[in-house]
DNA sequence: TTCCGGGTCATACTTTAGGGTGATTTTATC
DNA sequence: GATAAAATCACCCTAAAGTATGACCCGGAA
């Protein structure tokens, strides 16, 4: 991508040369067809306009190099900071603190002894609060708990 | 697309051509009008060199302009209704159709075997399909895989 | 004080999930 | 038509999850 710019870009300066030389050339025709003034201050003129347009370009071009790297790739920040807990359905299906920490947990993708290990709980606590918590819910498997408690803003 | 760029480009190259030949017209004329390049044509001369000279930093500013357009910005809110598969993650861990289909129930809570009956196969195969999805997302569990995929959008 | 709910833990058992291996068939793709 | 990838299924085994039951402690409410 870069390389092709660059590329294209030095294309067109030559193509820019090769239009002026063409330019200067039906110039100096013309001159030498009407106006025949001074034969050598015009290659003279033409020669300096041509070294310094090369030079104007070349300058800004290196100038202007380290201004383009400009490349800017921004990602998603996953946001979803705002989560305000459902109290009333925590309430009303009974879900006590200690069963969401576990069903948080869950929705993390942790195993019932990496919980047990998260709350320095034994592994058959856990396994009573899980139990527990999918008969509140009324589901029966930790991922119907984890998308239950989603879409009712128990977890985020 | 190209053909447009070229064509612009061309259309500058042109529109250079003309701009320096009015100028070398101009600069001929003013010769005629007061003869200047018996006395002061290191003026003339370096008059000249200037101009061409920002003349060409100006035609290599305007040249590398399109160059700085090409920063694009990716900005995601994650407004959450409206879903959009994340088809490059899918692609750069290999997840094939019918993982993915597996994962989306695994999302709502099936278990395998109501997975099988839901996508009419047998046990076996969502467990193949499950095992391969695990080992392709680099997660042990269903409840990861589905956190997972959750995060890198490949679900809803 | 008694009672109850929440939290803790244990044991025993069943079910589900996951890993490993191998095989066949379909479906693109070159 | 050969080749590769995907999809299908089976069997065996282990690990994890889930169920059931019982027990203990503790703090607040009746």
């Amino acid at each position: 991508m870069i390389a092709g710019n660059f590329f294209s870009k030095n294309k067109m300066v030559l193509l820019y040369g090769a239009s002026l030389a063409i330019l200067l050339f039906l110039l100096k025709w013309l001159e030498l067809r009407f106006i025949i003034y001074d034969y050598s201050f015009e290659i003279y003129a033409g020669s300096i306009a041509l070294i310094f347009t090369s030079l104007g370009i070349w300058l800004a071009l290196k100038l202007a190099k380290p201004k383009m790297q400009t490349v800017i790739v921004e990602r998603e920040v996953y946001a979803g900071a705002d989560f305000i807990l459902n109290a009333k359905e925590q309430a009303a299906l009974g879900v006590s603190k200690r069963e969401l920490e576990v069903l948080e947990l869950m929705a993390e993708g942790l195993s019932n002894d990496e919980i047990a290990g998260r709350l320095f709980v034994s592994l058959n606590t856990v396994k009573t609060h899980s139990s527990k918590l999918f008969e509140k819910m009324e589901v029966s498997r930790r991922t119907q708990a984890v998308e239950k408690g989603k879409r009712l803003r128990l977890i985020p």
